[in-house]
RNA sequence: CGGGGCGUAGCUCAGUCUGGUAGAGCGCUACGUUUGGGACGUAGAAGUCGCAGGUUCGAAUCCUGUCGCCCCGACCA
């Protein structure tokens, strides 16, 4: 993309709005703009970001054994009539009356729409296990947006569902989002822990929050150092094989949210290995039982021909929150730092003087080159395109400039480091691609 | 939902107390000089002062209502 022809509007001044900083610089770097209260229309750059995450997300969920699917934004009162919740769900959800006087809503989460869908195919034993995803726009009319995107009331979830006879069975549905979910986040980066979270009235320890450690995250969190050591893509995990073991391995030092923090526990800790920070819930996991199968009927025939009702679980990932989670993780003072997977391009090539002959074919050379490379071919001035280069935060700037050019040499400039070298352009080339 | 604040040019804001018919910086357009970290000069374009009533000879300014947005708290992927 050539930005001279691009739809990439920065900002110099930050919006009176936005308060923190991934709200901030998601502005000034032109990735959304605010329509209402928490909700946002998604501009280029921002656009590729979100698709970069859902991209790797939808990954890991296939890879896990996830199927996808695409349920609607609209669903009937009906359905939540029957689970019960229509009512106890309250003002966050938006109630909407079509033409014919019908309840409608605009879905918070889709358990209900599931758990009905599933039930119309599902017959037998067979039909198990299933997990099914989407990646789905939510809405909840919170009371109070705020944080950009990170807390908006239309938000880009993915959510998965799982189906299983029995709950030994459920568990390893369960284990297997729980290893996924830790690829998930490490492959675009970030440090997600996994703490243990409210299981609500089923119990047991079948449910976590991954956290990542940021200043401006919601909740307050405490845990073991030695989980920031930890490598989630050290190998590659069998999905049909016992998860246990690596499970358990993650769980095994202490890491909890404000809410289920156990001071005893932390205290045993020894000091230098405690950090206490703040945290952004990136993804939450938990296993119910057969709260929406049996409120909604869905059972299947066992092995020995009678009914069985399922054991679900359901697991989150905010797609649309961790764009605004990885800029809180990836900044600083000039603008964002994107991890190289989920940068919206890979690279800036970067022409200091337009016009040099010099100049121009060599841009043009290392444009051509590097795959969706983005090129600064406007008639700015040098520190505006090095502003801006930096406020996008793309994980490498190719600055090519007349010296340069005449002795045929680029700088390369790593912004997640700040690192500057003088290359030939093969060089570069070979250093952006490897 | 309780408490607080703000709506004036694309963005950041001044002007409101003390009514007299709209300003600055940045950005934008043109020209010239510049050209390796957000240049300089000259000339321009751009605002029904959130909206609706009211008071007044006259309202961005005073009064009433209303809508929107933000912050703190309670709540939440």
């Amino acid at each position: 993309m050539r930005l001279s022809r691009a739809f990439l509007p920065t900002l110099k001044e930050t919006p009176a709005e936005a308060q923190i900083v991934s709200h901030r610089l998601m502005l000034r770097a032109g990735l959304v703009r605010q329509t209402s209260a928490g909700i946002y229309a998604w501009l280029p750059a921002g656009l590729r970001v979100l698709r970069k995450v859902g991209q790797i997300v939808r990954e890991e969920q296939d890879r896990a054994g996830a199927q996808e699917i695409l349920m609607p934004t609209i669903q009937s009162a009906d359905l939540w009539r029957e689970s019960g919740r229509y009512d106890d769900y309250g003002k966050e959800m938006l109630r909407i009356t079509d033409r014919g006087e019908r309840d409608m809503l605009f879905g918070p989460t889709n358990e209900e729409m599931v758990t009905d869908l599933f039930k119309s195919y599902a017959r037998s034993y067979r039909d198990l296990p299933r997990n099914l995803y989407h990646i789905q726009w939510k809405f909840r009319d919170e009371v109070r947006p705020r944080f950009g995107v990170m807390r908006g009331r239309e938000f880009l979830m993915k959510d998965a569902y799982s189906f299983d006879l029995t709950p030994e069975a459920a568990a390893h549905s369960y284990r297997q989002m729980f290893v996924a979910y830790l690829r998930t986040f490490a492959r675009m980066g970030l440090k997600a822990i996994p703490m243990q979270a409210d299981t609500g009235p089923i119990g047991g320890n079948l449910s976590h929050e991954f956290i990542i450690l940021a200043e401006t995250g919601e909740s307050q969190v405490y845990l073991h150092r030695d989980l920031l050591a930890f490598d989630a893509l050290a190998e590659a995990p069998n999905y049909d094989g016992d998860l246990k073991p690596l499970m358990d391995f993650w769980t095994s030092r202490y890491a909890a949210t404000d809410e289920k923090h156990d001071e005893a526990a932390w205290n045993a800790i020894p000091a230098e290995h405690q950090v206490s920070a703040r945290g952004i819930e990136v993804g939450h996991i938990f296993y119910f039982g057969t709260k929406y199968s049996k409120a909604m009927g869905l059972s299947v025939a066992g092995p020995d021909g009678a009914q069985v009702i399922p054991e679900m679980g359901s697991y989150g990932i905010g797609v649309s929150r961790l764009v605004g989670a990885l800029i809180e993780a990836n900044h600083d003072e000039a603008g964002i730092k994107w991890p190289d997977a989920v940068a919206p391009w890979p690279a800036v090539v970067i022409n200091l003087k337009q016009g040099d002959a010099a100049c121009d074919a060599l841009c043009e050379r290392m444009y051509a080159a590097i795959p969706d490379a983005l090129y600064d071919d406007r008639g700015e001035r040098a520190g505006a395109k090095f502003a801006d280069a930096d406020l996008l935060g793309h994980p490498w700037q190719v600055v090519v400039g007349p010296r340069g050019a005449a002795a045929g040499r680029v700088e390369l400039k790593r912004r997640a480091t700040g690192e500057k070298l003088e290359l030939s352009p093969e060089d570069a080339l070979a250093k952006i691609l490897g």
